[in-house]
DNA sequence: GATGAATGAGTCTTCATTCAT
DNA sequence: GATGAATGAAGACTCATTCAT
């Protein structure tokens, strides 16, 4: 909603990808460890091991690294719904994935999976200050892919697409969310494994018994 | 040069019960407003009608109001989840008055909903300073709702009643939150009740086709 | 939330270390000229000619602006009482030099003095908030003198040297009191020299008749 | 130096007279243990068992409070100082009724004298905003006994009756701020005795060996 | 590119004092 | 006389951001 501003230099050399990239990191790992109003540009160029001016050569202000984080890791995100629902497979199978992918991602970076969800996907001043429609593509792309099993009979003709997009993302959200505060402690491959079947088996059949 | 740290004595005047329940009422509109670290205490103060100063008689500081909009309002809150659990009734209709309390709650106090949405279930910073316990207890009553109905034959053999937890109450926070960044506008009573009806029916069967 | 405290990093540049005693020295003046806690911090800016925000880059707060005054200017002061000590003189001639050196230090810094005497010998504050050990040296080095004086026969037998010890210091201190309220006023570098010898005479041979 | 204010209201009432009489007694324990800046009108208030808008019936603001122990209390003090000067007695009984004086005032009321010390006599503050002049009657009435002394041949000759003045002052206030910040402990009668015994002993003889 | 000294807007918080009741 | 609710001036402190070097 505000006006997007450029990158004030696009850095070419390789010292100054390198750099934007450590940057990066470190704010992920600071933010994720102390919340974004927590952390402290000087806390993010220490982590860096650089001086704190030179954050400002690669970004425009605080704000904009935690938007940097977000378009370029939403984007693979994004990019990876998308590519579930390019690929044929069964409803079943798509929803697998997309958990799998959750819990994955969570799995691998636990810092960006804890920022995407305490600073990014609940934040009232993120989405007041970016483009919320970023975030909805996310959104767009499960409630597609929900509407298109429907018509192919692989979900029940009542379901509201929408509303069952929320319910998936909640859910999944929230287990995550267990996970980054610790009230969900898994240690193991396999309790992840058998968390992801969980959520599956949940979302596709709910808690009532089978026939 | 120390802090001097003392409780504000509990005011016990009429006058003074009122006025607190004003800053309440007024912190609960702004929080949900500007967010808790957007909230300056000069807007509560100034929402409430009073000098800033004022709420300090009242308050710590502005902590302090947040964590009694909490513990109030979340005491109402879990005291409902425990009564539905007394109750006698099916595993079906205890999960619809669940859904139904969730929605319901927002629907009368949507401030104090996005409150609790976005500043204190996934506020880093709350939960860091409070006792996360006592948000857990919202967890536990129905962690304890499902493994009742699972001994019961209500709920599916397989479900690991922690992870359903986290489930239900993720997909109901997550539709809320759609109420309240407004991307899912419901306007008719009949709107709200149908998306009751869908998260009940997504919980309980899931989204695949019933038989 | 809570307070995040980390030391401010020692500045080691020229223009740093410049700024630092630029603070310091102003501090002096303002806190001489209004006392610590009529001293603002943007009093003792203005007076560094500096913006106020930067006395934080170089202290944590008021308290330890004062704190590094007396840390590095009392460090002197005590050196000077250990030379005194260490050096093969009369008790006579000890005596002489410290209150010589007292007179001395109030005509070159007065300021510097007024604060020790207002702001430090005598705060409350100060003396609960610091190690009152740091102030007592002073006094045990005195001590110390008096003890090895007595043992020498320079000192009549039956005195205490601890109650001679504060009855010294204050002698000393109520003087530079009235040079820094006014009330003893003196103008010539001959006025200050016959008070020394007035204070050395009565210390050593009290106010009676001598034979 | 500031304009002096008159009593709000001159109480006349058995009751009034009592409540003004607690404030003080409140403050003086207050003032004592908190020193004067760090001690509230409320905590003065609550010591005294009245409610803290109450103070203001009876003083203006809380330096009237200090002024007002300050003169009531100075005011025996002076008184005292007078008596002793007007009996007639030799120099040194005069001096040993002095040192008793200032020991046992403390021994009777250690808070009252602590706020001498601490907040009145050293105060920049308050010698700022006061007629400077009262405290220095007292400093005039000493001066005055060691001038007859002097004339009479009990003092030495030599001896200027304005500073010896200071160094009797500030002897006897620094062993007295020994035992308000508790480095010179006295636990007995005996052990007071003995301190003023040095005491006078030094002011009349000094350190060095009598003959 | 890199540094970190310097700036100052923005807020919280304290608490003496007033005054309606 | 007594209460304590209400006011708001005053100031400490933080930290994002700029910029001279």
């Amino acid at each position: 909603m505000s006006a997007q501003q450029r990158p004030r230099l696009s850095p070419r050399s390789k010292r100054s990808v390198r750099t934007r990239e450590r940057i990066l990191e470190a704010a992920t790992e600071v933010f994720a460890r102390a919340g974004f109003h927590g952390a402290r540009v000087a806390d993010i160029a220490e982590q860096a091991g650089i001086a704190y001016g030179l954050v400002y050569h690669y970004f425009h202000n605080k704000d904009d690294i935690l938007a940097a984080i977000f378009a370029e890791r939403w984007g693979q995100y994004v990019e990876y719904l998308h590519e579930v629902r390019r690929t044929p497979l069964s409803f079943t199978e798509r929803m697998r994935r997309l958990v799998h992918f959750w819990v994955e991602v969570y799995r691998r970076e636990p810092d960006l999976m804890t920022i995407m969800i305490n600073e990014i996907t609940r934040s009232y001043e993120f989405l007041e200050s970016h483009d919320i429609g970023t975030v909805l593509v996310a959104f767009d792309a499960i409630e597609e892919m929900i509407r298109d099993a429907r018509a192919a009979g692989e979900v029940e003709d009542d379901i509201d697409p929408q509303l069952a997009t929320y319910v998936i993302f909640g859910a999944a959200e929230m287990v995550l969310t267990g996970y980054v505060i610790g009230t969900l402690q898994r240690r193991s491959p396999e309790a992840f494994a058998r968390d992801e079947e969980q959520m599956l088996d949940l979302l596709l059949h709910g808690l009532t018994p089978r026939a």
